[in-house]
DNA sequence: CTGTTAGCGCCTTCAC
DNA sequence: GTGAAGGCGCTAACAG
């Protein structure tokens, strides 16, 4: 019983072949189900429908039955938005990145949408990157309840973080009482700036981007400065604001102040690869004149060569520990103030 | 002034170094301003309140400005939920993919994250595939008002889908009454099997999946048979359902199957990057020996070399007509039926 | 122009 | 065990 529909063929010099439709909305709205149908049509009162339908309170096995055979006749389903209005939960957690169009983000995200799904809740996606406003408007997300939790992975600095709301970052310092989950970035760059030299490097360099607020990732330069003057080696490191997807020109940029380096970190799969990609194309080989270790080590599941040599953030452990501090925060629960995941040193064909 | 803390120092096997701190939760709850309490402190009534937030009906310049500070005094919020209960609206968009682990889904998710946000959406991420029961579960999502329309890209059958339903899918037929978007399959797989061919191709390939519903995915093995039936050239396909995450092994299998093969069009860039490693370590010699063409050419922005000639997906128009047929949809509007976008030939080093 | 009122659909006491 | 009633916070008539 399709509604009114109207066809004809459309043409246009933008799309290929196309046909139009004309969508006529029925009725006008909400034919839907409420518990007062379903209750009238079980002959009982909407409390013991409510009960059934949250398994609460004590109901007589065959008024239960009468019920849920009148919830599948009307094809009943519970209205969300009324269930929150009472309850004060949306099951709805923001997810903001700044952009999910990256390996690492991507990643992580797959992570957390699967474990959150599983304690009940639903992803809200945000990408913040392309808009200050958009950053901005993120708080007010958390204020207006329409979620009951989130996770930051955004770089932005926001004063009025209230201590009270369910948030956990990941590397970032927003507050004294939001969780923060983080890799062993200090130990895990020290030990592969010290790998480095190991190799052979004399001219070792860092390239990375650096975060609008404190974040655990100035770790990875510290570590990098702190094994240059322990070592009295000459500094060669990159570390500025920079948006993703600007990959290249940044790498670029490094690659033309410090055209000598013999090997080098590089703060995150994209820009290791970018780097990569400008020293190869200016003659250098890797890993004979030029070694290059990543870190995130998350793209090179999907790379083929070279392999690169990585520090691989364990994601699965990042993620369950970001949904485990969140979900006792909401809970009330208590819950950790920081958590450090170990990563690993992956070797690959770079160094 | 931080509520109630209580610190203490954390040793567990699993973390590095953790600090422990019970949080007390204040009050009990909702001490958050109402649209009540706005009314009150402003001394109006909450109908004008409720036009000034709106920005509906008329309010004299005076009035609003004390509504306003009214609002700014108390952190006045509205809540959600209660306003959706209300207007029937949730201003979330569900987008349904099969993981967003993946180079075209995270980067196709990004595009349409951002024109929705435009158009006032916020993005409920669904990752249906490790579990049936998810993707079930999917539709009552719909059909729960929990948001005003669905983005699908999964695989499975529904067969309750209402055509009233707001939903736009990538390249699925769903439904008469479901608009799907989808790029020029046919034509360009055609056209890329024929370049393979005009390359001195003498043993053509084809490796892809299968969906699990009548997808305009299956013109790219349809497109490629064709070329070999009307040139009498013999068939070297497989395209079987295979699950995201399973590239490797799939490709493995069809290099066992058709060893051969010296030129192949893969469907999906990660599909095609798990063929093309294979084969390199299997010796082959790309492009001398082994020609490859990727479909979707989504992940290449981050592959340094060899830079796949691939049919590059225009994910950008993709994003663009799903978003307008799916608003069209939404508002009662006419919408496409079908929309097809042109995608490009992109040359690389693999062929 | 502005205040009052009646629900939106559900959950939760509180009597029965 | 079960029905009735009140209210979550907001919007949209409808009076004034």
């Amino acid at each position: 019983m399709p509604p009114h529909v109207i066809k004809y063929l459309y043409k246009s010099g933008k799309y290929l072949s196309c046909i139009y439709i004309q969508f006529k909305q029925q009725g006008e709205n909400n034919n839907m189900a409420g518990i007062k149908d379903v209750a009238k049509l079980a002959g009982v009162g909407v409390g013991t429908v409510s009960r059934v339908l949250n398994k609460s309170g004590y109901v007589s096995q065959p008024v239960i039955e009468r019920v849920n055979q009148a919830m599948k006749e009307l094809k009943y389903t519970p209205n969300f938005s009324a269930r929150s209005l009472k309850t004060q939960k949306t099951n709805l957690i923001g997810l903001f990145v700044p952009t999910i169009y990256h390996p690492f983000f991507c990643a992580i995200a797959q992570q957390l949408e699967s474990l959150l799904d599983k304690e009940g809740y639903k992803l809200m996606l945000v990408c913040s990157q392309d808009s200050v406003e958009k950053e901005n408007s993120v708080i007010s997300l958390v204020a207006q309840n329409r979620m009951d939790g989130a996770v930051f992975f955004t770089h932005q600095k926001h004063d009025d973080i209230s201590p009270e709301y369910p948030i956990v970052t990941m590397d970032r310092h927003l507050g004294e009482h939001i969780p923060c989950i983080t890799s062993d970035n200090y130990k895990s760059s020290y030990s592969a700036v010290e790998y480095l030299i190991s190799r052979g490097c004399k001219k070792v360099g860092y390239l990375g981007g650096r975060p609008g607020v404190e974040s655990e990732v100035t770790y990875r330069v510290k570590a990098y400065l702190d094994v240059m003057h322990s070592r009295g080696m000459e500094e060669r490191a990159l570390f500025e604001e920079v948006a993703h997807g600007d990959e290249k020109s940044y790498a670029q940029k490094y690659f033309d102040m410090y055209g000598d380096v013999d090997g080098i970190l590089v703060s995150g799969d994209l820009l290791a690869l970018s780097y990569y990609t400008t020293a190869v194309n200016a003659g250098r080989k890797v890993p004979e004149d030029l070694k290059i270790i990543s870190y995130d080590g998350v793209l090179f599941d999907w790379q083929p060569k070279p392999t690169f040599t990585s520090v691989k953030q364990n994601l699965e452990e990042l993620a369950k520990a970001i949904v485990e501090q969140l979900v006792n925060k909401i809970n009330g629960r208590p819950f950790e103030q920081k958590i450090i995941i170990p990563s690993s040193f992956v070797l690959g064909e770079t160094t």
